[in-house]
DNA sequence: GCGCTGACTACGG
DNA sequence: GCCGTAGCCAGCG
């Protein structure tokens, strides 16, 4: 699998949907794992498009652990409810233990580069 | 094809 | 620790 023959928006729709159950991730740091730190927009950018795909965007929240993509979902506070029901606690717009649920890609997904030999 | 926008982040003041 | 600025680059009008 080449990852170069992946745009950075399906990259981030990747990435995203290998996030685990009750654990969130920030848009940097999944801009930090493909190789793009400083285009973090583009990863709040491409989940823009992850409306009607499987993609569990709520997942993603600023590197604060503040729902700032709640918008973007259906009603106000569905993000919120997606996230409490998988059991991490959200509260007033923000990841209560966030350092606790958070998920690095760069860090736990580095033994997919081995496996790869893509460097 | 140009310019603006954006679910962000790092950095300097 | 808050505020302004810059960098990123794919869509869209």
């Amino acid at each position: 699998m080449k990852p170069s023959t992946l745009s950075f928006f399906d990259k981030v729709f990747e990435v995203t949907c290998l996030v685990p159950y009750g654990r969130v991730t920030s848009y940097g740091a999944i801009a930090k794992y493909l190789g793009a730190t400083k285009s973090a927009r583009m990863v709040g950018y491409a989940l823009n498009g992850s409306g009607g795909k499987n993609v569990p965007a709520h997942r993603v929240v600023n590197r604060k652990g503040l729902l700032t993509g709640k918008y973007h979902f259906d009603g106000t506070n569905l993000m919120q409810q997606l996230l409490e029901s998988e059991g991490v606690k959200v509260k007033d717009n923000q990841v209560q233990d966030f350092e606790s649920v958070y998920w690095d890609p760069s860090v736990e997904l580095q033994w997919i580069k081995r496996i790869y030999q893509d460097q």
